[in-house]
DNA sequence: CGTGCTGTTGAGGACGATCAATGACGGTGG
DNA sequence: CCACCGTCATTGATCGTCCTCAACAGCACG
């Protein structure tokens, strides 16, 4: 995570930040939301600024109104957050790198504030709006990938609800299931801590901490300090985890995203 | 609710409509939705096909992805919900008059199968899907419309998944204040039982009989039978409510982007 | 070699679930 | 009109889950 603080990338080519490595998860990404053609792809890679070395805990979108601008995560992992008025952190969803980074807010404006942190050390690309809204309706295939990352994320929110009633292990076994999911990694681990699980899932640290002793035993999870999945198969069981809501290609209403003033 | 089983009344006029009384919730939603224009109040409403006599406990809209056509609740009350499989039910959102039916449908096809139910007797008109496209391209304030209210369908969702951390007492309290803001009735009468509650809340029906013993102690909830709020104030500082999430009437795209050194 | 953050462990207690039984109310049919 | 029934509301008792407080151990950092 050198290479600069910042690396202004404006129109750079997409194979040049492929063999970077950087892009490649954005790319899959916007695949898997319908951009194949490589025309949508250079006029979306031609809109972002990378921006390397957003150290941990630093905020990434604010919630305060005036954007001009709007994130893709291309290395490291955020999270969505509000602060309720004790001072305890409710995570609403994780972000890992090819997502959107600020979607909640464009999507859902006047809700309660919230903001994007960073976990670790992110890299991240900026997005200018106008220009976003100037490519979408000359490609409106990114509109609709935009539309379909808001609505992936929607329906986390409403899966995290009906999760939310069941017992503290199924709930964690979920959560790490939808890790595991959208981190696309073949390796188990999955990169927070128990303290981010814990705001992640609504219950306490050290109630967490007893949840994986126990998912351990159960052969689930590595002994060790990280965390690690090493029987992906036994942890769906337990999760009851059907990752259909974590795909949202068939939406019925594919409308083009409109944009008002 | 007599009036007959089937009222088809096929590109009928709105105003008609209005003096029955049947349309006036329906208008007044698509007002606060932003459809002024008489022109477009008149195209939504012709694509609407009034069904009376929908009994308490009837699907509305089911689970079966794909739905040809989708709903307007008139009269009565109805229920987004879910069954998980102990038989619990899980209600994600109630609807009132006005309300869109399916927007989660629509909007989250491949999501857990949750469906529409009426939970009184209800009215409903019934809108062809692709009437409804075809409407929308002619009248884009429409589609404007169905998009903020699926947002706001989602801003509920958000708002429920920080509040499910909260103590009972005050989940149960902002459940109420939310159901006062969405009836838009005078009289504090909410027309649930406390089976719905207890669904709604994510908490056994016992359990909240006693939150209800202690809200009416407190001189927030009539002590009567029938669920009626005399004390509005109270019951909101309880449960810290701001009605905020409830109104995306704001602009589409809010972004802001910012990174702190 | 401290200082700080994360992980781990123990003890006690609050909150809410569950089970079971009883009232209250409204509708239905005799 | 009354007896019956189903649904909803209420109450008591018990139990399990999870939280809170508190202390300590492991590890990374400067």
């Amino acid at each position: 995570m050198a290479r600069g603080k910042w690396e202004m990338v404006l129109g750079g080519n997409m194979q040049q930040h492929a063999a970077v490595g950087i892009a490649r998860p954005v790319i899959q990404r916007l695949n898997a939301l319908g951009i194949t053609a490589s025309a949508d792809l250079d006029a979306f890679w031609k809109l972002v600024k990378v921006r390397d070395g957003v150290d941990r805990g630093k905020t990434i979108v604010g919630r305060a109104g005036l954007a001009k601008h709007f994130a893709v995560l291309l290395e490291g992992v955020a999270c969505l957050s509000t602060q309720d008025k004790e001072g305890g952190r409710q995570i609403y969803a994780l972000h890992y790198p090819g997502d959107f980074l600020g979607l909640h807010s464009s999507v859902l404006p006047s809700v309660e504030p919230s903001e994007v942190q960073a976990l670790t050390s992110c890299s991240i690309g900026t997005i200018d709006r106008d220009a976003l809204e100037q490519a979408i309706q000359r490609h409106p295939a990114l509109g609709r990938a935009l539309w379909r990352a808001a609505l992936t994320e929607v329906s986390i929110f409403r899966q995290r609800l009906l999760v939310s009633r069941r017992p503290a292990l199924q709930r964690v076994a979920h959560l790490l299931c939808e890790q595991r999911v959208r981190l696309g990694t073949d390796d188990g681990v999955i990169p927070l801590t128990q303290i981010d699980i814990a705001d992640a899932a609504g219950l306490s640290v050290v109630h967490i901490n007893r949840i994986f002793q126990e998912l351990r035993e159960l052969g689930v999870l590595a002994k060790q300090r990280l965390i690690e999945v090493v029987n992906q198969e036994r942890l769906q069981e337990l999760a009851a985890f059907d990752a259909g809501y974590l795909d949202q290609s068939g939406s019925l209403f594919q409308w083009d995203l409109r944009i008002e003033d």
